[in-house]
DNA sequence: GGTTCCACTGGGCAATCTGTTCAGTGGAAG
DNA sequence: CTTCCACTGAACAGATTGCCCAGTGGAACC
């Protein structure tokens, strides 16, 4: 797409009030509301911003434990764990990945007990070789795009 | 915190259509308006939901390769490593993990050649011993909380 | 120089939503 | 039987939204 430096203003002050109207946002850009509105507009269509779902804590909804695990794959079994993959809730993320693993998914459980539940649920199904699981202790930097946006919008 | 049935469709809702307001998702659910606003603020104040960030897409911003790195760290080094490492727009998140690594964190970059740099930056401090990348290929389950919130509501 | 295009401004309008308050209902706990 | 609590349904003023429009200024093009 192409952000300029008004793109990147906005998309910070939405990243910290995200709950402010297109009003309150060309009040604090000091731009007239349909500036605003464009902006917003274009960076939605043009799929900048992927959307404004809640962000969910896992953690608070009983699930504290995430753990990291990668996988290796059977030749020609992806497609089947894949789709098994996709119906374990406590799978959050998949990716498929160069690199001795094949797959990596980020994983939450109840406790690290449960995570063995969890773990086990993953790998019961035909196709996955091996699983090595890496459980996060901190999360120093939690998911963030802003500098990457500020860095993108100053270019 | 825990979460009832209610909870849950009303998270559903919102991460199907973030944008409507109190009004429309009291409709939706079926309640007075009340009660949709306070169930959106307990589900706020008590955590469960971050908040409403917009979701940015690093691929849209120019930023199409997305890959995964396990750092081993010398001892003691820790911090200065995750201090170095918040410094870098380019790291999108980092974990502490137990296991063979030691971090994890989540790159991106506008190429595979973009990536050597990104890399090069990363690993550009005194304190990592050695860092393997995973490179994505595919992202078949993307960053999703719904399920999860569905079994936690459920149970 | 003259013309066209485009993003932006600033304004106005009706319709809608928000924040807030209030009285009333029904179930659960004591 | 009483208290507590979540929920309902309604009301209100004030703010916001979606929409439309005329005017301005700069950049690109002829």
């Amino acid at each position: 797409m192409g952000i300029d430096r008004l793109d990147g203003r906005l998309l910070e002050l939405l990243a910290e009030e995200p709950r402010i109207g297109v009003l309150e946002l060309s009040r604090r850009l000091g731009v007239a509301r349909g500036t605003a509105q464009a902006r917003l507009d274009r960076l939605t269509s043009g799929g900048v911003i992927r959307g404004f779902g809640p962000e969910v804590d896992p953690a608070a909804l009983g699930y504290p434990v995430t753990a990291f695990a990668t996988l290796e794959i059977k030749q020609g079994q992806g497609a089947d764990v894949r789709a098994h993959l996709a119906t374990v809730p406590e799978v959050l993320e998949l990716h498929t990945t160069t690199g001795s693993g094949d797959m990596l998914c980020r994983l939450v459980a109840r406790s690290n007990a449960d995570l063995q539940r969890v773990i086990d649920r993953v790998v019961g199904i035909e196709g996955i070789v091996r699983a090595s699981t890496a459980i996060v202790m901190e999360n120093p930097v939690p998911l963030r795009v802003i500098p990457l946006v500020r860095q993108a919008a100053t270019e």
